[in-house]
DNA sequence: CTTTCGTAATCTGCATACAGTATACAGACT
DNA sequence: AGTCTGTATACTGTATGCAGATTACGAAAG
């Protein structure tokens, strides 16, 4: 009898191991920071955030190092954690990044596609429409994400999923206040996307992409230019930032 | 008397403040797995490492996490960190990725660059040529990497700047090994490149990049097919690693 | 001789402790 | 009153300790 292999790839892969508490931490902090809890700016102090989350400073600590590195917050050595405030300039350079980044992961997309993959994106597609007439905010922003990294994955490259998936994560930050809808536009450019990427179209499929970020990225300047208040975002912070909190502890 | 100001913007700008211990762990271990002294796929230690560097488990962890986020090594939670070995796809990747960013770059650099900055790049391409001529591996491996750099911060665009950096790294690693050299024709591309910055010549510039960055991942991808042996990227590491050490800690 | 199970050693994850440094407040001096 | 200086306090950086999990080794059974 050769040595009975275990039932491989079956289904269920590892048993689930416990989610360490530094990414649980970086998962709660990110929210925190996203909802507005912790404003840009705002001095974390390890010891709070420790009590806070009802842990202790060592996985605090490793959550900032992520968190710095993902770009959330800036850590100055000696001086501590401040949750990064987003400079407007640095706004419309992510999203130029982003631009390029996914041009490519269409142009990608389009010269390996099978059917199964347009199949998904057709259904995409059909969600963000029926979310959009449903006038559903919540489902729009979150078919609208979800193509996108579809459109990336199916490009095939994985060092493009992970950088994509990096800027995408900030640029939703620098969004959610500005709740940011190009609604019907938005739909019918994806759905010639599909179109392209299914056809193999790589030029045309890169140069729709590249647009359509675009496009999103001068709606959103207009929107800084139109309406500044109200973001305020990065409200002037002092550039020489104090570490000590100004009121002592309150309790 | 006006409050007197300490003589401002002196020559010697701020004491150095003590570099944290993290940093300097993480830029030792950079070098030691560049230098291949630690291995891809090899098991990393902490107590090991801390003893090998003299400073406790704690900084280590740090530097292990920010190694993780740059591609260095790879945490697997409760297992432990493993020197990261990268897969032959990954490599092409990563030029993949490095060909549209540098591209874009370009593009930006020459919509907005200046007298000064096509100085530095013509400075740069004397130097690079002139290590060519002198056979001067060295110099121009050196040469090539500050020019790619400077085009990329003549872009404005410090996102872009910060993610081509974290890219340029790690090929650089992954092309160490293989002496990539291309030499001659790659300095004709470079000032045939700041000539079209210089014009203002955007399509231009960028489709110089583009095509440049490729030929140099062509490059690679026919030296891994040819002389597959003395590269020996990623030895097929046995695809379960054994955490524990095989040998004993001697003494 | 091969397989299985138990035990011990090792390693990671997390918590706590300690030292050095920066900030803030108060008193002294001009 | 304004400015400077000394001291107390808070916070970060680093080290150490402890518990749970995982692996390696060896003895016992087939």
């Amino acid at each position: 009898m050769p040595p009975r292999e275990l039932p491989q790839q079956t289904g269920a892969r590892r048993i689930d191991r416990p989610v360490p508490l530094r990414e649980r931490v970086y998962q709660a902090m990110q929210e925190l920071i996203i909802s507005r809890q912790l404003a840009p700016g705002q001095h974390l102090v390890e010891s709070e955030l420790a009590e806070m989350l009802g842990v202790s400073r060592q996985p605090i600590r490793e959550a900032l190092q992520l968190l710095n590195t993902a770009g959330w917050v800036d850590l100055q050595p000696g001086y501590g954690a401040f949750v990064h405030a987003p400079a407007p300039e640095e706004v419309d350079q992510l999203l130029a990044v982003r631009a390029v980044l996914e041009s490519e992961s269409a142009r990608l997309a389009s010269t390996l596609v099978g059917t199964e993959g347009v199949d998904r994106l057709r259904k995409l597609c059909t969600e963000g429409e029926a979310a959009l007439d449903a006038d559903n905010t919540e489902g729009m922003v979150s078919a609208n994400a979800e193509l996108h990294r579809t459109v990336t994955e199916l490009s095939g490259n994985q060092v493009l999923m992970d950088f994509v998936a990096q800027i995408d994560s900030r640029v939703q930050w620098y969004f959610t206040p500005i709740a940011h809808v190009r609604g019907q536009e938005s739909w019918r450019e994806h759905a010639e996307l599909v179109d392209a990427i299914e056809r193999g179209d790589t030029e045309e499929a890169g140069r729709i992409m590249r647009e359509h970020t675009e496009r999103t990225r001068k709606a959103y300047q207009k929107q800084v230019e139109d309406g500044a208040e109200g973001t305020e975002h990065a409200e002037p912070q002092p550039q020489v930032r104090s570490r000590r909190r100004r009121t002592a502890r309150s309790q």
